[in-house]
DNA sequence: AACCTCGTTGCAAACAATTTGCATTTGCAT
DNA sequence: ATGCAAATGCAAATTGTTTGCAACGAGGTT
């Protein structure tokens, strides 16, 4: 179970419908397949695209663009090796692709020492939490 | 060098211009790249958008998405093994997966032969030649 | 609980890439 | 040269997606 506010996102039913569906969908959605899907709550199309889009930023999901140049969003599903976290608002900021492969093999072709696997999490203050730090001097 | 009466299309100087700029361009280009290559005699983006689309269905061309869902085209380069000729328009129909995959699979199964390799040319009637032919009854 | 603020939403309009209808032109087989 | 089907230009339609703006609502503060 995903928590929206873990992600610096607002929880409204909304979103929380659009979570559902994805939760429980196997397959990659299109915003227009996720719009037919919410029927009960009636929302906006441009509310899908706007929190498909919120959510692909906060690493909730993956966007892809098919055959046909449409883009499908899916949930990523299993563990994050590499995590921002603000200490400030406590957001997430999940890493898809490993930020010291390079610093690694540097270190292998300098030590010899071969680092075969790690997980990281990085404290600090994310952009927003930065921007309020200096607004409030 | 591509003749495109081979391909049952019409040759024509936007045409060739089309095939012209692709044939020298190493990298994908989309409708709108071509578009503006082409400035001497100016043809109309919708005609690009044509072109690209019957050289694509004549296998002259590979059309891909790129991540931004935006189109982009190139020629096909090598050799084709398995083309279609018909004999009454002489279009070429080139295939770019093999269909015999899976008989020969079955060959080699049943019989213990293993077919290594082929080039395979079938002449038939392209859809087109197939109407006319019952038109004219 | 009432209030405030800022993030979120709906709506309509803007956008970008691509497609299509139709009248006109052109290639090319006869 | 002539005729017909295919190709083109133009403008308008379509599709997928984004954006501006006013109204709304979640969640922290009093």
């Amino acid at each position: 179970m995903i928590n929206l506010k873990d992600f610096g996102l607002k929880s409204t039913k909304s979103r929380q419908h659009i979570l559902d569906i994805l939760e429980k969908s196997e397959k990659p959605l299109t915003a227009e397949d996720i719009y037919k899907l919410v029927i009960n709550d009636d929302l906006n199309l441009s509310t899908v695209y706007r929190t498909l889009t919120s959510f692909v930023e906060q690493s909730i999901l993956y966007k892809e663009i098919d055959k046909d140049g449409k883009a499908v969003y899916m949930i990523i599903r299993g563990e994050h090796k590499h995590v921002l976290i603000c200490t400030k608002c406590g957001k997430h900021i999940y890493l898809s692709k490993c930020p010291y492969k390079e610093a690694n093999e540097d270190i292998f072709n300098k030590t010899g020492f071969l680092v075969e696997n790690h997980n990281i999490e990085l404290y600090g203050l994310c952009d927003k939490c930065q921007k309020k730090g200096i607004l409030e001097i």
